[in-house]
DNA sequence: TCTTTTATAACACGACCGTGCGATGATCGG
DNA sequence: CCGATCATCGCACGGTCGTGTTATAAAAGA
């Protein structure tokens, strides 16, 4: 057998190029070429990995989501409920420069892809994992309520932490700021 | 004096058509020579009149706001203060389809502009008009409340509506769903 | 009618795009 | 040591892009 790389690893590393690319030049600006300059590799060795463009973007989409769900189970908050909500939410905002790139990527491919059925699955993937994380956690928070009450004020919660880090992508919000109108939004929660 | 036009009109025309490419195809496709074939002119009359294809997104992403904000100051709403509140809201989300391609076409300048100045000085017109919008409004309906107070759950109204708007535009939410979180969210604010 | 100014059209250029394809290098079982 | 096979490279094709430049049509004042 000849040489063998790990394919998944190597897609790893050309999903952070393009990461990268995005951040720098925007996704206008990821191409083929582009994405190969910055890996350091070849358009055709790039090829051999992603057979076409919309492939990388797809896979570079959902890398972002596997590293944010991978970093909030890996994650096992302590202490008081609020704390916890907040911990985990913060963890999905832009409120550092690592996570202001995730954030980016991904309010960049809903945007691309509002007509693209194949990044759509992608895209679709992220709102409910969202969702479905805004309604445990409010459900934990606040048990006694109704399920549909649950139900409506967990996609407040979830409005609330999109739109504020929509706000901090477009530099109309400072983190702290977010951050801060955050733990207003929980502490107003129903007792 | 040879044959002249209005400049304006002929501008706010090709923006239409930039909206019909936009909508159709998405902004990626938005090129001098795709708005040209939609607009029914040639590529040579279009650069009479945007010089440049930022300039004509540029423009617009203008025309949107324009749009928006003529509509809402046309708009005089009677009646309870949180019903006023609602109908000017309203007026701003993805509710229907005329709303839709508004909604989605800031959104893709938004996304489309994260690095790009010129387009970055007409989001912030557009995100200072809307958080200018929820302070007049938190402060007509809670006057008694701290400065600080309906700054901060104008913010927080402000997150709410883009929020959901984009949940719309990512179809994660219907336009009804998201309407009656907003009169959920209107509903729990303080009295 | 002629001139001048504007509107529109048509085309050319260089650059970049996605993508297909053949050549070359590396690596292992035999 | 030798072919088989995967990894990698580089190039070439057709297309579209933005953007100049030039030519033509139209219309209004002289």
């Amino acid at each position: 057998m000849p040489k063998v790389v790990d394919h998944e690893e190597r897609r790893r590393e050309l999903a952070a190029a393009v990461w990268r690319v995005i951040t720098r030049d925007g996704v206008a600006n990821v191409s083929m070429r582009t994405v190969a300059a910055e890996s350091g590799w070849s358009s055709g060795a790039l090829r051999h990995y992603f057979a076409t463009r919309d492939e990388l973007l797809a896979f570079a989409c959902q890398q972002v989501l596997a590293r944010v769900t991978e970093r909030i189970t890996a994650l096992n908050p302590q202490g008081e409920p609020h704390e916890v909500v907040r911990v985990l939410l913060l963890e999905t905002m832009p409120i550092d420069t690592e996570r202001h790139v995730e954030a980016s990527i991904t309010f960049a491919f809903l945007a691309l892809g509002l007509g693209d059925p194949k990044l759509a699955a992608v895209q679709r993937q992220i709102l409910v994992g969202m969702s479905g994380l805004c309604l445990n956690l409010i459900s934990h928070l606040l048990p006694m309520e109704s399920r549909e009450r649950q139900v409506s004020l967990a996609r407040r919660l979830n409005a609330v932490v999109d739109g504020l880090s929509v706000h901090i992508l477009a530099s109309h919000l400072t983190p702290a700021e977010a951050v801060s109108e955050l733990d207003a939004h929980l502490a107003d929660l129903p007792t």
